[in-house]
DNA sequence: TGTCGGTATATGTATATACATAATATCAGA
DNA sequence: TCTGATATTATGTATATACATATACCGACA
């Protein structure tokens, strides 16, 4: 078997000198040889070692403590931290380009369209006091079988270009994306049973276990939209990664 | 309605220089001023804007690099990047402290404890070759309810320590994150109805909407252990933030 | 007009240096 | 022995400097 040191030592690629140690230490610390609680050389030493100057050191250092794998302390060094709560990222594409991606033809239907001023749910799922809220939904279709089943509503006070838009061809999310430039998210994910619209609109049978993304989108201050995403059981899965530093 | 550039200065708190030039970045990119496309001031011009030297302000703008919410080129400057795909990070807590934080009292019972050489489904989920796998059945309860069912393999040759341990009374999850120190994790998460046996275990009806989470836990290239984890339907829910920059 | 090549420019990396900050270690004095 | 001041030390931040690298731009030349 290959010892770890020389298998990071033999992927000293073209990389910056600070990426190289970053890589050394990970491997190390993935590898089980530096154990939560193991103090990792001190910079001198590392500088020295590497034949480099602390702020080199320093850099790759600061990256990984960045990433949560180290901790750092004045006075007593660096230690490897413990691993902290599974944590993963989630990613959650675009409804088209997920089933592009799986061959299939997308298809998008409106269902429902309207404006209203927000009732207690609503303000409830955007956080706001008052003001009206576009209604919307639809349904996405990989070739003819149903996909998604989305409900949204898009705070207008905030996206007020959003009543211009008809949706009747434009799916609401990535129109979204364009629209309201960077923005923080919150998701919650659940499994229901279908009850007996959601079960005719995607095709199933009632009672199917459905996965329920609800996601709430907001910029700096403001929330802009809430989406809540019903796939049909078995049908979706979601994957999300989890790996340290993730460069 | 404040000015979102006074808000960004207001917070100038005791914050290293580097990170209120982060923060302010930030600020502008998520409030819209600066939208998709736009190039942000060139590093010099930030240096001449916070009197500082140009090292600081490119340790700032690395670190919105890394963070991806600006993307650099040379000799053209950095640019605000396009809002990438809706991701999230999904923390996946340890069970006992999730039912803990809930006021409730945790409880763990071990269903089976078998060892055994792994067949084709274990070689696919720990994908190896062959050997050996402990395979544990358990039931985690918060009060007197069942709150989640976890079926695990464990690869023997990785952690040869786990046939001393009965896990009778010590739940393998957490134990396992003390024998393997770090490690990257894949997750599945899908809906599932539950089935009869299922049912039974987790005291709800057959059919019944359940959340499934599958998360495979590696160490460098070894697999360490593959967990099914099922939570019965509307029972639990899964939360999920994203925040560029996530400091 | 089109292409080649040189120059200017913004970022990328690395260094030596300086001082700040926090926390440990040490030692004097009560 | 306990207390508190002081020294030591490792990290944290910031600077000036230097050179590398990628590339946009522009002008010369065919």
């Amino acid at each position: 078997m290959m010892d770890s040191a020389e298998t990071a030592l033999a992927a000293t690629g073209d990389l910056s000198l600070h990426q190289q140690i970053v890589n050394d230490v990970e491997a190390k610390i993935l590898a089980g040889d530096w154990p939560p609680g193991h103090r990792v050389p001190f910079e001198m030493e590392l500088a020295e070692q590497y034949k480099c100057s602390r702020m080199t050191v320093n850099k790759a250092m600061s990256q990984l403590a960045r990433a949560g794998l180290i901790i750092r302390r004045k006075k007593s060094g660096s230690f490897v931290s413990l691993p902290q709560v599974q944590s993963a990222v989630l990613k959650i594409n675009e409804i088209r380009s997920e089933i592009e991606s799986l061959g299939k033809i997308y298809h998008y239907d409106l269902l429902e369209r309207s404006l209203r001023r927000a009732n207690a749910n609503d303000r409830a799922h955007l956080d706001m006091k008052d003001g009206k809220v576009l209604h919307l939904r639809s349904l996405h279709q990989a070739g003819d079988r149903p996909f998604c089943l989305e409900e949204r509503i898009i705070n207008v006070a905030e996206v007020p270009q959003s009543l211009e838009e008809s949706f009747a061809t434009t799916a609401p999310g990535g129109w979204l994306l364009q629209q309201v430039p960077w923005s923080t998210a919150e998701h919650t994910i659940q499994a229901i049973n279908a009850d007996s619209e959601t079960a005719k609109r995607l095709a199933i049978a009632e009672g199917t276990a459905c996965l329920v993304i609800e996601r709430r989108t907001s910029s700096n201050a403001a929330h802009i939209t809430h989406v809540r995403l019903t796939y049909p059981g078995n049908a979706h899965i979601l994957v999300a990664r989890f790996t340290p530093s993730q460069s």
